[in-house]
DNA sequence: GGTAGACCTGGACGC
DNA sequence: GCGTCCAGGTCTACC
């Protein structure tokens, strides 16, 4: 099966491709320069297919090798209007950022969109683990769980779909920790995998939820994992830029930025970008820094 | 509300 | 090859 799906203009899949490091993390597999990658994924009715993604005129083109129902492409498009943000519109924040000369360039490029996982979920088990961990760790442990819990692609069993809550609360702690190697995160996943399978927490209601910003990131610091950095970052995902993700590297760039590579806190980067308002998170996010000139 | 220490792993470094 | 140190956010206990 192959199909287009239409992007809100202007659409760049590369850029959404790019936006951040989750391309590098199971079951995502980039293929080549041009933004095209592929995704093996679990769809509700069990099947797990393999769906293969590249630039279009208007959009994406999807490729899908099996045989699907009408109800496996509705869900499948549903995905991907997610994960590539589609339908997002981010014109008010172009019209801003084109007079700003360090993020003149994302107009251009039409730069905005942050690649997302098809559930909740998995963002926020992702970014559980790129807490407190170098990136070789995220990319590790994120393989591992994939491998050794992830469902098999049929006609390529070595490759694995994201394991669903349920398949991640099947394991117990020791063997997170000690067999997927997840170290101190462990009871954390195995939380929330168990409140998701559960049905006592719905991630997916994050998506669509008309909550104010601050009301969601208090309900997604009540996760056990989830602090301050990793809540700004989920909410980046969930389409809300008004908080910071302020990390030791955003301390940095900020103080090469402003403060002539000098010690700072987080207050300073808080306060470089308060101007931005409802973007200060988008304006954060695509900065031209000068520490990376 | 703010702070110190613990958590776990991998990489860098010195020997 | 081995041991030590450090970086990377969040949690908990304590003040």
């Amino acid at each position: 099966m192959q199909i287009e799906l239409p992007a809100r203009l202007p659409f760049s899949l590369p850029a959404v491709v790019r936006s951040h490091g989750w391309i590098q993390l199971a079951p995502f597999e980039s293929l080549g320069d041009l933004g095209a990658f592929r995704y093996v994924d679990l769809l509700s009715s069990g099947k797990v297919v393999e769906l293969r993604l590249n630039p279009a005129p208007s959009g994406v083109s999807l490729s899908v090798d099996a045989d699907l129902l009408p109800s496996d492409t509705e869900e499948i498009q549903g995905k991907l209007t997610w994960m590539l943000g589609l339908d997002q519109d981010f014109s008010d924040f172009y019209a801003l950022a084109s007079r700003e000369p360090k993020l003149a360039y994302i107009v251009k490029q039409a730069r905005g969109r942050i690649l997302r996982s098809p559930t909740f979920f998995e963002d926020v088990l992702k970014t559980i683990l790129t807490t407190n961990t170098a990136w070789g760790g995220t990319k590790r442990m994120v393989s591992a769980l994939v491998d050794h819990l992830g469902s098999p692609l049929p006609s390529d069993p070595g490759c694995r779909a994201f394991p669903s809550p349920a398949q991640v609360a099947s394991l117990d702690e020791d063997a997170l920790r000690n067999t997927i190697r997840l170290g101190y995160r462990a009871p954390y996943v195995l939380e929330l995998a168990r409140l998701v399978s559960g049905g006592a927490l719905d991630l997916e209601a994050f998506k669509t939820s008309d909550l104010p910003t601050h009301e969601l990131r208090a309900q997604l610091l009540a996760i056990k994992g989830v602090g301050g950095y990793a809540a700004a970052n989920l909410l980046m995902l969930l389409g809300r830029y008004d908080y910071l993700p302020v990390d030791s590297w955003a301390i940095k760039v900020v103080s090469h930025e402003w403060y002539e590579g000098q010690p700072i806190g987080p207050s300073q980067v808080e306060a470089a970008f308060e101007p931005w308002g409802e973007w200060k998170g988008l304006a954060y996010w695509f900065w031209d820094w000068v520490y990376l000139k």
